[in-house]
DNA sequence: TAACTTTATCCGTGATCGCGTATATTGACT
DNA sequence: AGTCAATATACGCGATCACGGATAAAGTTA
């Protein structure tokens, strides 16, 4: 739990939910899961942000070639918003190539 | 400063260097700030990212239209990370709403 | 001011977007 | 199994990407 303190607004929210994205794929997957969290639609998240269906669902499958419009949109849509950080914690990938 | 606890590492640093993107120009700017910090020209970035400096300016800039391949390169090649979340803080226009 | 570096912008090209429209495929429920 | 909802995929189209290559504009330093 995180408390932001604001110069209007003390807030709390649970921040283990947050996803952290650093491909297309993630990006989608984290999307999708809060779309499902709202029990939204593709077709819903569509119509809030002005996008076909179709477009929703590559968005959601992480189609590297999306437009950042269409993500920023998307996010608007469902209330959320970016945070850009150093990369934190570390994979398992990198921690194989110290040995 | 937040400590975030991996099973492997604890890692601590400064999250109000953390930026907010709810915009792709706001996302650009984010980009700008951490290449500079790093001591990075868009020629820099986009030789490790594989673009040319032209789509490094593009992105900055926020054009809405950049490809999201395009951003999860620049990220990596800075060692970012995006984090999605809820929106949190209140914008001034929003608080203006209320009157 | 002059030289140099860095960033923004332009042309032409091939690729791919999101669009409207429509349909196939998958999933959920009875 | 059968029905309905939800998601993935297809076609043609106009728009715009990122590219190579190049240059203009802006910023920096001596």
């Amino acid at each position: 739990m995180i408390a932001y303190i604001d110069s209007l607004y003390a807030i709390t929210y649970d921040s283990s939910m947050d996803t952290i994205a650093r491909t297309p794929q993630q990006l989608g997957t984290g999307i999708r899961r809060y779309r499902r969290q709202k029990n939204l639609t593709q077709g819903d998240l569509g119509e809030k942000m002005h996008a076909r269906q179709a477009t929703v669902s590559k968005l959601e499958a992480g189609e590297p070639a999306t437009q950042l419009r269409i993500l920023m949109d998307a996010l608007a849509a469902l209330d959320l918003e970016l945070v850009i950080r150093p990369r934190t914690t570390v994979s398992a990938d990198a921690i194989e190539d110290l040995f």
